[in-house]
RNA sequence: GGUCGCGUGGCCGAGUGGCUAGGCAGAGGUCUGCAAAACCUUGUACAGCAGUUCGAAUCUGCUCGCGACCUCCA
């Protein structure tokens, strides 16, 4: 088969002709969430970036694999809580067990791609079910020569390592650099002193007596570090060299440093072909994040309960806000921004509910472009949703023109936009009309409501039809007078 | 301090040697009882300075400003 697409590999720094290992088949693998909080903003941003890229491969007809992982293994989450965990943390301020608190955020983050319209994936496996895996991985990487026991903890050997390897090749980082330190702002990290060297990191740490989520080990009770269980699920689901591993940017360092080394420390060859980063969602031009304490909700934005947020914002207003911008942008966050969004959006949807009530005509009017080769030559140059998106706008203009009389189109390209729409716009850019859904039963109401206004207008009875419009406003349906004839949307 | 990236019209944001990105907002117009929607017209933007080039927002250098990573983070 042909394969049209070009993607940035972050490993490369270029843009590359992306040829799967096993065409038709694509494996791509997603770090997941680690739920031990509600999702914010920032969190949604790579789900959609790699849910569209699935849909656009499986539209070209690749045979795609998303696996995307559940972190529900509390990794350390700084010094000074002396080996606590983020979920054991949690579960202690709400008083729960650590697996209540991972369900409990587990759904709600299930509940948010459903409503960002992110198909689920392939496989979404957890770490703690994987914990055999991963322990057998780092037995190998061990006897690899390449980690070493440290007081019930196991750490990867970096320095061994990068003899034979080159450890920084993803991040630009410098191993030397590394050893050294970050300036004079040297952080003390946990369990130093029980590393050969600063740059190595853990594969498994001892359990701490305070530290609830534990698993027998051949090192004693412990659990396992935060980078092991991504090499050992996806080499498990989708092999020892797989093709797209995505993630946000700050993964890059040191997470999936340490997961290329760690497979290829195990396995003997690089895990992925393909690496891809998107960028972060900022807020005042700064990241948002959880260590900066500038996050919203997904759940916050939905219902409008935020003080930085004036107004509710729908899903896919968030979807489409996304889509705007290429994901390896930064994309910055203001509502000014989220409210075009939102009317842009309602735009795209609305030109829909008008292209099927056009009349074709026997012909189309001069220079009617190929939108479907525009929309797919901009997806094929690494995922250029936004070059997209404007070529959908070219499409919605040429709707409401027809519509307005001012250009004619045929029916096979009534046709042809109404199959964009569908397989494009519904289809791989995942945008959800939310306005359909009314019953006949609605619809019948409003055809006697619009009849019984309409025959107001005619005699002129505007204090009438006026009081009909305004009720119906209140109720968020507005009625629209049209040349052609009288229309109405729910906003 | 090291590494990397960014600075585009009121806002968000594509592009990256010559050809209108797009959306939102604004202005004018068409339509309309009014409104809404839609359509048409409209902005001559690329941080600053210097250089390369027939030609630079796009390449090079310098300056200024901002950010990311180097620690958990998507």
């Amino acid at each position: 088969m042909e394969h049209p697409v070009y993607i940035t590999n972050s490993l490369t720094r270029q843009k590359e002709n992306f040829i799967p290992l096993n065409p038709p088949h694509v494996g791509l693998y997603v770090c997941g969430p680690t739920v031990y909080g509600p999702p914010h903003l920032g969190n949604a941003r790579p789900y959609i970036t790699f849910d569209v890229l699935r849909k656009y491969l499986t539209y070209l007809g690749y045979k795609v694999r998303y696996v995307r992982n559940i972190t529900d293994v509390g990794h350390l989450e700084s010094d000074a809580d002396e080996g606590e965990d983020k979920i054991a943390k949690k579960a202690r301020l709400e008083q729960l067990e650590p697996m209540e608190i991972v369900k409990l955020y587990t759904d709600l983050f299930h509940l948010a791609m459903e409503q960002l319209n992110n198909d689920k994936p392939s496989i979404e496996p957890t770490a703690s079910g994987h914990i055999i895996e991963q322990i057998s991985m780092i037995e190998k990487i061990i006897a690899n020569g390449l980690a070493y026991e440290s007081n019930g903890s196991v750490y990867f050997d970096v320095t061994q390592y990068s003899k034979q390897h080159h450890y920084g090749a993803l991040s630009g980082k410098v191993l030397d650099d590394l050893i050294a330190g970050a300036g004079e702002e040297q952080r003390v990290l946990e369990g130093q002193e029980e590393k050969r060297n600063r740059a190595d990191f853990a594969l498994w740490k001892k359990a701490m007596p305070e530290h609830i989520m534990r698993w027998p080990s051949p090192w004693g009770l412990g659990f396992p570090g935060w980078h092991i269980e991504c090499s050992a699920m996806s080499s498990k689901y989708l092999g020892e060299t797989f093709d797209i591993h995505g993630g946000g940017m700050d993964l890059q360092f040191p997470h999936h440093e340490a997961e290329i080394a760690q497979s290829q420390g195990c396995n003997h060859v690089a895990p992925v072909k393909y690496w891809m980063h998107n960028n972060m969602i900022t807020i005042d031009g700064k990241k948002m994040g959880k260590s900066l304490g500038n996050f919203i909700h997904l759940e916050q934005f939905f219902t409008g309960n935020h003080p930085l947020l004036t107004q509710a914002y729908a899903p896919m207003t968030i979807r489409f806000f996304m889509l705007q911008a290429h994901y390896r942008s930064t994309l910055d966050i203001s509502n000014q921004a989220l409210e075009a969004a939102e009317k842009a959006n309602q735009k795209v949807m609305n030109a829909f509910g008008t292209l099927h009530k056009l009349k074709p005509s026997s012909n189309n009017t001069a220079n009617i472009p190929d939108i479907r080769k525009q929309i797919t030559t901009a997806l094929n140059d690494d995922l250029n949703t936004a070059i997209a998106l404007s070529h959908v706008f070219e499409m919605v203009r040429l709707i409401n023109a027809a519509y307005a009389g001012i250009e004619q189109l045929s029916e096979q390209t009534i046709a042809e936009f109404t199959s964009i729409y569908h397989d494009f716009v519904f289809g791989v850019l995942g945008l959800r009309n939310d306005q359909t859904g009314d019953s006949s039963d609605v619809t019948g109401l409003m055809d006697l409501i619009i009849a019984i206004r309409t025959e107001a207008r005619n005699k002129k009875d505007f204090a009438t039809s006026d009081k009909i419009r305004d009720a119906l406003a209140q109720l968020n349906i507005r009625i629209k007078d049209e040349k052609n004839g009288v229309s109405w949307i729910k906003d």
